[in-house]
Formats: structure tokens, sequence, C-alpha cells
DNA sequence: ACAGCAAGTTGAACACGTTCAAGTGGAGTG
DNA sequence: CACTCCACTTGAACGTGTTCAACTTGCTGT
């Protein structure tokens, strides 16, 4: 409190702030924010979260510490830096998938596995960042506002992978199918997380069980004796996460 | 490396320390511990885990930091002891809960109202304590060879839940229940800690409509149109989390 | 008694994330 | 050109978790 030079400190203005990125950029402060996510970016890939420091990441952006700390209030929001970089790559690896005309169950087998694929290097990071992902406030939080963008980007992959599907299910869970295949992909990623087996064998077996599963029960919930499971548990669904 | 005094430092081996808990240990050190724990345990209910520092535990703990350290590795470690405490309280909470002659649901409900209500008054903490069971290595982890216990425990009350019930189910479903519930019991921390609403009134609206949802699925598996949905899951699971 | 020894204890020191008062520089204005 | 202003930059300093070499204490065998 009682800054003279500027009455209001946090991320600058800019030229022209785009509502999603901020591609059309070039001004001074913008290159150093690069350079800082550049090299923080790359120094988590390398020795990890924890190993990484502060200093070491100013360094290397060829900034002093406060100056990075004038861009990012805290080392964790560097890390959704790190994660905002895997997603474009795993939505860039999703496009071809969705656009070939496989079934459901192999189109979503294959984002899922795209996904691993596209954190497979990072699972000894991974650890450290579930752990900041798990905590309620943060902006990491798969639920936090900050993340919003990005579950909205997840969540349509999925939301175009269902109207593209001709599998026949009950209209009510297909409204909800796309969030629940988010929240599905969420509990995939927290047992990747936890898989200690050799390259992750486990998970990708389980993704491979789970899928023809999940298409079966998909399948199902359009016959008449599904019809009670299926609409109390998107009750239940209602109540956890309203709205839609 | 190179201490000359003792030539291993770790928790010290004590007078008799049996395989659950160390009740029976009167000597200096362990008396120390307890200081240190009940400390600790104290200011992380009164002013949360962050704004408690080692110093401040030490401190009223009427010992130096150095000393802490002797006993527990880091301030994380300190952690489980807060957990346990908690734990040994809903179990406590439990105990009559399970006794009552009451149905399958209105008991599991029961066991879920306690776990909330023990933990009611640390969401806040809660809220930093996920950030740290969430991460793979953690031995707070409920995962962990440390929680290996703990676990056992949990998994014992919705044992003795499902022995006890007169619910007809599948029997390969039985026996896989009680790890399924302690799961789900899983599934709904997470969730109650990322509950916003006064009270965190949504969780235990999501209690009231998930337990008889359960109960109904339960019940459904020993109808011959589930088998294949009961079997493909059993199976999935077994993928998911081997033996028994 | 007394040496020996290990459990127990200490506090200074270290590295880290973070803060902040004090600068610097370059674009806009007269 | 000089002046002003503010986005941008700096590095020392603070509080934290953690480590460690040195010290103290009480028991055990002789």
């Amino acid at each position: 409190m009682g800054s003279v030079s500027h009455t209001d400190n946090g991320p600058p203005p800019a030229v022209t702030t785009t509502a999603r990125g901020r591609a059309a950029d070039t001004s001074r402060g913008e290159q150093t924010r690069q350079a800082i996510v550049a090299s923080a970016v790359r120094l988590f890939g390398e020795v990890g979260y924890e190993k990484t420091t502060m200093r070491a990441i100013a360094a290397d952006a060829g900034v002093s510490v406060g100056n990075a700390y004038y861009y990012f209030p805290a080392k964790e929001a560097l890390v959704s830096e790190f994660y905002l970089d895997l997603q474009r790559e795993h939505l860039a690896r999703v496009e071809p998938v969705l656009a070939s005309g496989a079934s459901f169950g192999d189109r979503l087998a294959a984002i899922l596995r795209e996904g691993i694929a596209v954190w497979s290097p990072h699972h000894a990071f991974a650890g450290r960042f579930i752990g900041i992902a798990a905590v309620p406030g943060s902006p990491v939080s798969p639920f936090s506002d900050e993340s919003a963008e990005a579950r909205a980007l997840a969540t349509s992959i999925f939301q175009r992978l269902v109207d593209t599907t001709e599998v026949k299910m009950d209209p009510q869970l297909r409204a909800r199918l796309p969030q629940l295949l988010w929240l599905a992909q969420l509990g995939l990623v927290v047992y990747w997380v936890h898989d200690g087996t050799p390259g992750q064998r486990r998970t990708r077996k389980v993704v491979e069980l789970a899928v023809p599963y999940l298409e079966y029960l998909v399948g199902a919930s359009r016959l008449k004796i599904f019809k009670p499971l299926t609409t109390r548990g998107l009750t239940l669904l209602d109540t956890l996460w309203p709205a839609g």
C-alpha cells in the first residue's frame, strides 16, 4: 500500500487485450512476460516444479526476481501457463480425431489417449501440479473462474464429440454427456497422476476398458428398464453441478 | 552427513512400539512428541495451516524449532496427526450408528453425515489439506503406504456396514462394496472441500440424494438385466484397483 | 564414582518465495 | 527541446520451512 509511481499494480492493460489470449501485443511489457513464461515452462519441464526457483526463472529470462512478480502474483500462477501450453497441444492433436468418422468409443478413447500422450513427459511434475490444482481457491483449480475458459474449451471437445455421434441415447443424458465426459477425464487424470506403473500402463488399460463400458452405458440409457437409473442419476448430477 | 553423536536420525525406537499407535510409551521423547503434536493440532485448528509457523508450534510446545524436526521430517507430517485426530473422532461417532438396526441407506447416510460434521469446523483448513493429500508421494495421500492403516480403518467401517445389511445384491459386488463406498466417500470429501455454499449445504443435499440412489443401484445389481452392467463395472474396478 | 554413549535438544544459518521503496526509460505534451 | 508521467525494472530485505554441527542429559556397565 502506498506506492507512488503507479496506483494499481497488476497485469498491464497493454495494447489490445482480446477476450481469449493476448495475441496482438508486441509492447515491451508483453515481450518480458513472454520471456518469463518461456523460461518458466522450459525449466518446469526440465527440472520440475520445486527445483525451479523464481531466481532461476528470472535469471534465465534475463530479468530481476521482482520483475517476474510484476507480471505474475506467485510462482503458482506460472504453472497455469505451463498448463495452457499443454492444453493447446492437446487441442491440436484432438482436432483430426474429431474430424475422423470413427465411432463414438474410438474417438473418445483417442481423445483420452492423446491427453495422456501430451502429459506423459511431465508425469513427475504433474504430481506436484495436482497438489496445487486441488486446492479450492487456486486459480489453477479446474473449478475456478480463472479456469472457466480452459474448462469451456475442454468441454467443447466433448460437446463436438457428442453432437457428431450416431449413438442413440436418452436425450437428457445427451445434454449432459459433455460435462460428464469432462468429469470422467478429470478422474482419469487424477488416476494417471497416481499411477506408478511404468509408462502409466495401467491408466492406458483403464482407458481401453472404461471407454467401451461408457459406450455401453450411454447406449443402454435409452432402454425403458434403465430409465429410473438414468433419470435419478441425472437428478443427482443436477444437484452436484447445476446449470448447463 | 557425518553426525557423530548418533548414527541414525529418525523417529526414536522408544520403549514399546506397538504395530498400531504408540500407546504405552511415557519416555521423555514421547512426551516431547506429544507436546508438539498437541500444539500443532491446536494451532492448525485455530489459525489454519499456512499461518501456523513451525516457530510458533515449537514455541507453544516449549521446545526449539530444530527439536520439532527431530520428530517430524516436515510441517506436512504434522498434518497427518491432525488428520488422525479427526478420524478417531469420526470412528467414535460412527460406532453407535453401526450398532443401530437402521437400514443400509440410513446408516450409510449417517456415516457420511458424521464425517462431514467432524470436519465442518475445519473447512477452510481442509482446502489446504487436500492440496497436500493429492500429491502422490505424500504420506498424507489416501493411497500412500503411510495411510494404509487409516485406509483399512475407514474401509472396515464400510465392511461392517455391508456385512450387517439385509439388502440383497450381487455377491461379487458385495465383496467389493466396502472399497467402492470408501472411494465414494473420498469423492464426497473432494466435493465438500470445493463446496462454497454456506455450511456446505449442497454437499449435505448431495448425500441425501446420492445415498438412496446408491441403495437403489446396489439392490438392482442382483437383477438379470443389470448383470452385464454390474459385471463389466466390477471388471473395470478390478483393473483400476486390483486385489481385495 | 565415573567414563561412555546415544537419545534428546539447541539456535544459528541457508535457500526459498515474496514484498517493496526506489529507481529508469521512453512516449506523449507544451 | 525540456518536462511529465507512468509502465516497467531493480535488488535488498523479510519471513518462512528446513538443515546441521555442536551441546546437554540421563542411563548403563564397570
